[in-house]
DNA sequence: CGCATTTGACCAGCGC
DNA sequence: GCGCTGGTCAAATGCG
């Protein structure tokens, strides 16, 4: 919050923009709804968009799959995850999140930060937890669609 | 004074 | 049926 770049919030971790004008390092971007995906023994090539710093990988798909969930996974509302390179865990894009519960993982030594978006009629959710492997990488997951435009 | 943060407890779902 | 994990809520506290 203090070192940060004069960077446009985007709207809505939706849109192609969103990607290009992250305004932190981002290391992996997966648009899924399960981790798993890209854990190094599955194949990650399918679901894991490697951005790089200053690769603006720009991969966005309303995740439109089958409620049956055969071929592919039920997505109900809009979950994307990131992987971002930061010292800090809580990354200002624009909007006013309140902290809402911490938990103990177990698959992660890191604890996980629950964040929901303080402006009233929006529900939207974020979980930050930091990488098990690169302490320096945080993970964040957003969950739903802001209806509002960006309070900062 | 208002709002964000914190921590523990509670609840629900899933697996064994 | 029991245990475990993950997720959410709620009350209290601190800070701006």
């Amino acid at each position: 919050m203090t070192d940060n770049n004069p960077r446009p919030p985007p709207d809505t971790p939706d849109s192609d923009d969103f990607c290009n004008q992250w305004p932190f390092e981002l290391s992996e971007y997966l648009q899924l709804d399960d981790f798993e995906s890209f854990s190094p023994e599955n194949n990650v090539s399918n679901q894991v968009h490697l951005s790089g710093s200053g690769g603006s990988g720009s991969y966005f798909e309303g995740s439109s799959n089958n409620p049956s969930g055969r071929e592919n996974r039920q997505v109900v509302r809009d979950r994307v995850a990131f992987k971002t390179i930061s010292e800090i865990e809580v990354l200002d894009d624009g909007y006013r999140w309140r902290k809402y519960g911490k938990k103990m993982v177990k698959n992660n030594p890191n604890p996980r930060n629950y964040y929901r978006c303080s402006v009233d009629g929006c529900s939207v959710k974020k979980r930050v937890e930091r990488d098990k492997d690169d302490p320096r990488c945080v993970i964040t997951t957003y969950e739903g669609s802001h209806t509002h435009p960006s309070s900062s």
